[in-house]
DNA sequence: TTCCTAAATGAAAATGATTATCACTTTCAA
DNA sequence: TTGAAAGTGATAATCATTTTCATTTAGGAA
């Protein structure tokens, strides 16, 4: 599961393949941008990252890139809030735990948790398979957030 | 909890008084629309609803009416993918049933599910007072969706 | 009830993220 | 090597949401 990394050719280079997707230098720099940040990336901020490394990249490839990143089930996109889709790649390489976020509604900014993530995976598989039968719906993910304030936002508060 | 609906006075008006907000016809008729409908309803589709009702509310009034109707925590927005905002009552009057989200990720079909709702709940209730200590967030609310594929869209599939 | 002022409003313009267009370039299988 | 299909960037277009600002209104005080 990990040993892969180090080939010549990168682990993803199937994956785009076997979607029918062709590999280019904007794709494996988008994706690159995402496996070596920890954040939550908005489009422009990929951009701004991608463009600093080859010029040429323009803000369509990185749109487009995303869009099959997230139909290929490598990137989640987020909403938290603050009117821009946020990025990030789901449980991949490096190690990338699978997370939940804490989502703070003043100040927007956002918190990945581990904590009791295996109780509630374990009681969402459930959910899904009672849904799956119920509703023959397949389901392919799930989004868990809690949202409230964080520590610098509700301090100095009463409520 | 159910008998003060049929005063006079509707059983928002000292909700709304408590937040410092005035009561004026076009909130009442925005938060009319809300009670009325069970679907989950865009800026645009409360606008065309309030409109038909009174002519002289505006698209301005309805966003800045939700937008305090959410910091009353009466009505929660959604993103369910389809580049809009998408509203809905909390758990209100009409003994509307605190619910989770199924999302056709092909036909932004939204499914709206109560079932294992309690035991979810259970865990999310234990999971919050784990994170408020951890984290010192203070959680208001939560959102979980499942996405995949509904019965229309994946029949007539392999995978 | 009348008055007064902060709050609320609507029309219109502005914003800003995302998407569509289209002529040009690149990939890759044959 | 080559050609068709896929990919691309610059630019314009879209379109949901927000801002502006002159005017109206709600609701407490008198
Ligand atoms: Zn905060
Ligand atoms: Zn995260
Ligand atoms: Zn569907
Ligand atoms: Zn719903």
């Amino acid at each position: 599961m990990l040993e892969r990394h180090r080939r010549g050719q990168s682990w993803w280079h199937g994956k785009f393949s076997g979607y029918g997707y062709k590999i280019t230098a904007g794709r494996e720099i988008v994706l690159g941008i995402l496996v070596g940040s920890e954040k939550h990336l908005s489009a422009e901020e990929i951009y701004i990252k991608a463009h600093a490394i080859n010029p040429a990249i323009g803000m369509t490839t990185v749109y487009r890139t995303l869009d099959i990143l997230i139909e290929m089930r490598l990137v989640n996109k987020f909403d938290f809030g603050d009117g821009r889709g946020r990025y990030e790649l789901t449980e991949g390489p490096k190690g990338l735990r699978h997370h939940h976020h804490l989502v703070c509604t003043s100040c927007n900014r956002v918190i990945d948790y581990t904590d009791f993530i295996d109780e509630e995976v374990e009681l969402l598989s459930r959910t899904e398979k009672g849904l799956t039968g119920k509703y023959n719906f397949k389901i392919s993910h799930h989004l868990i957030q809690f949202y409230g304030l964080c520590d610098k936002c509700h301090s100095g508060r009463e409520n």
